[in-house]
DNA sequence: CCCGCTTGTGAACGATGATTCTAATTCATG
DNA sequence: CATGAATTAGAATCATCGTTCACAAGCGGG
C-alpha cells in the first residue's frame, strides 16, 4: 500500500506541474487577464473542476508559478555568486546568470517582467508579501555586492542602490530585446561579457575617459 | 453663434480632458483591467453615459491618454535633443529629459512602464500599431545617436541597439527606484549627472581601467 | 413661454468568466 | 465482482463589467 500511495503522490505531483507549465504557457502569451480557466484547463487536458483540485484559484495558480521560478532562480544566483571571489566576479555572476535562466525561461521572463512593471494588481493581495519580498532580495543582493567592490577599490564611489537598479533595469532590457527579435541564432548569455563591460567601464573608450564630465 | 460655439467647444474639450485625467490616475493604480468604466465616471463625476459620449471605448480612453502623452514626451525629446551639438550631449539630454518628465509625470510612468511590459497583450490591438512604433522610435532615437557617437569617437564600438536599450532600461529602472520610495524631497532629475556619467564611464574608477576585462 | 436640438443620465442588457456542486467514473480492496 | 472512497467532469451559478438606449434636462432661438 504505501509503494502504491508514493506512486499515486507522485502522479498527483505530475499533473499539478502540467497545470502550472500550462498555466505558464498561456499567462506569458496573453497575460494574467486575458487568460481564462478554461484555457489553461483545456490547455492541460483537464475540466476545469479537475483544476480546481489543484489549486484554489486563478490567482493561486498564478503566484505558485512565479514562487516556484523565482525560488529556482534565487538559489542559481546565490550559488554562483557564492562561488566567485572578488566583486567584480560576483557581478559577472550575476549577469550571467539572469542571462542564462532567462535565456532557458522566455516564458517566464515575460511574466516576470510584466510582474515587475505591475504595479499592475501586483503589489497588493497576498503575492506582494512573498515575491515582492524574492524580487527585493535580487536587487539587495547586488546593492550588497556593488558596496563591497567600493569598499575593495574595485568600484568607484556611488550610490549602491542606484547601481543595483540600472545594472538589472540593462539586462532587463537586453533579454527583452533578444526575446522580441526571437533569432534562435544567437545565445543570450554570450552577451554576458559585453554587458559586463558595459556595467564596469561605459561606454566612453579609455583613450577618451579624460575629456568627459 | 460664433463665439458661442467656440466657448461650448472648449468646455468640451475640458470634459474630454477631465476623463482623461481620471483614467490616468485610476489606470496607473489599478491597472488597465481593474479600473471600470464606472470607476472613472465616478471619478470624473460624470455618468457612464456621458463618457461615452467622448470615448468610444474603454480601450478608447486608454489608448487616446498614451497617444497623447507619449506625443508630448516624443516632442520634449526631439527638441532637448535637436540643440545639443555632440553625440554626448544629445544623450545627457536624452536622459535628462527622461527624468524630468517623468518626474513630472509619475502616473503615467506607470502606465508607461506596464505597457512595455505588456509584450503584447493589456490591450493589444489597435493600440501597437501606433504607439508601439512611438515608443521603438524612442529606441532608435538613442541608437542612432550612439552610432553617430561611435563614428565620431566619443563611443567605443560596440552594437547601438544593445546600448540603447540598456541606457533605457537602466533609466526606467532607476525611475521606477525613485516612484517606489517617493521621497518628494530629492528630485529625479537631479540624478542626471551621476547617470549620464554611468552610462558613459561604468562603475569602475579611472585608475583601474588597465586591470579589467 | 414654447419648440426642438444637443447633451447628460443610469437602469437594463448581454457577454464573459471565476467558482461551485453534484453526478459520473476510476480504482484499490475484500 | 461488489463496494466505497477518491478523482474527474462540465453544466449551472453568480458576479462583474462593458456597452447601449430610451428618456430627461439644459439651452438657444422664435
Amino acid at each position: 500500500m504505501n509503494p502504491r500511495t508514493v506512486r499515486k503522490t507522485r502522479e498527483l505531483e505530475g499533473r499539478r506541474g502540467d497545470i502550472l507549465a500550462s498555466a505558464e504557457r498561456l499567462f506569458s502569451k496573453h497575460g494574467y487577464f486575458k487568460t481564462s480557466m478554461t484555457d489553461i484547463a483545456e490547455a492541460a487536458e483537464f475540466a476545469i473542476g479537475t483544476v480546481y483540485q489543484f489549486f484554489k484559484s486563478k490567482e493561486d495558480i498564478y503566484i505558485s508559478l512565479i514562487e516556484a521560478k523565482m525560488e529556482e532562480y534565487a538559489k542559481l544566483v546565490e550559488a554562483r555568486v557564492s562561488s566567485a571571489r572578488t566583486a567584480t566576479a560576483k557581478i559577472e555572476a550575476v549577469i550571467r546568470t539572469k542571462l542564462e535562466y532567462f535565456e532557458r525561461n522566455r516564458d517566464f521572463f515575460r511574466i516576470y517582467v510584466s510582474e515587475w512593471a505591475g504595479f499592475e494588481w501586483t503589489v497588493k493581495s497576498a503575492f506582494g508579501e512573498r515575491c515582492w519580498k524574492r524580487y527585493q532580495e535580487q536587487l539587495d543582493l547586488a546593492s550588497d555586492l556593488i558596496r563591497a567592490g567600493m569598499k575593495a577599490g574595485e568600484f568607484r564611489t556611488m550610490e549602491p542602490t542606484e547601481a543595483a537598479y540600472a545594472l538589472h533595469g540593462m539586462l532587463n532590457s537586453t533579454i527583452y530585446l533578444w526575446i522580441l527579435n526571437a533569432k534562435p541564432t544567437t545565445s543570450l548569455a554570450a552577451k554576458s561579457e559585453s554587458l559586463a563591460s558595459f556595467f564596469f567601464h561605459g561606454v566612453v573608450p579609455a583613450s577618451r575617459r579624460r575629456n568627459s564630465s
